[in-house]
DNA sequence: CCCAACCACTTTACCAAGTGAAGTGACGCC
DNA sequence: GGCGTCACTTCACTTGGTAAAGTGGTTGGG
């Protein structure tokens, strides 16, 4: 990106709005600790894009990647304390979804102003 | 994207995800309301993705746009109530950015970064 | 009066990131 | 010993963002 390498905002923008990543951390947050696990739960999310978070998100300290030595060699991702430390960006997003997001509705055609709540 | 439209964070990361959305928020929500104050704040974005951006968040009623009635006509944007839902993500974002990004040091990568290379 | 700049964009061409489908190699199951 | 699983990788394609230039209206300067 080509933003202020300063700014901790940015610099969180950069890591976290990826796309899927997200979504990743919450997968591993709830339990999702294998890549065919995360596969099979984020639906839609090819498997290079999930190596390729996975090893981002590895390299930046957010998850650990451990090399069970079992057979066949399986493989675990666990979210780090860093990793932990994003959680509460993902309840805020949850918050605002279900306030201002009818998660549940069709999503009236276009303008769905008239559902805004108490305003 | 090709996640579960149900899911609030899902539908919250499809909005906020799209590249400079949080940091137009962000400026919005720190004074800057015209389209040139933003693009000048947000070093590094073309007018158009600044353009969509606007339009998107505008339909999603995140911003409001104004045009006001004088010469030449200019134009303000400005957060909505839904839209200043989203600052506690901007702040989360910044903490964690603070306690875990080094934004105030050269970051130590791999190779030279302090140097600039032969080009 | 004409040329330039400013504002709020749009258009065009290009490139990088993500997608879907298929492939890989090591293994386990029957 | 052929089939399936796991954790990926490779390939061709589409989408989304970028840089650069253009647009149309308005002010300001020489």
């Amino acid at each position: 990106m080509a933003v202020d390498p300063e700014c901790p905002v940015c610099r969180t923008a950069d890591i976290v709005c990826a796309k899927w990543t997200l979504l990743v951390v919450r997968e591993l947050d709830e339990g999702r600790s294998r890549f065919c696990e995360l596969e099979r739960s984020l639906t839609g999310i090819s498997p290079r894009t999930l190596s390729l978070r996975l090893r981002e998100l590895e390299q930046e300290g957010i998850v650990e990647r451990q090399q069970l030595p079992e057979l066949p060699p399986r493989v675990e991702y666990a979210l780090t304390d860093k990793g932990r430390a994003l959680l509460p960006m993902i309840e805020d997003m949850r918050c605002f979804g279900e306030r201002w997001l009818d998660c549940n509705e069709p999503a009236a055609s276009s303008d769905s102003v008239l559902t805004a709540p108490t305003a």
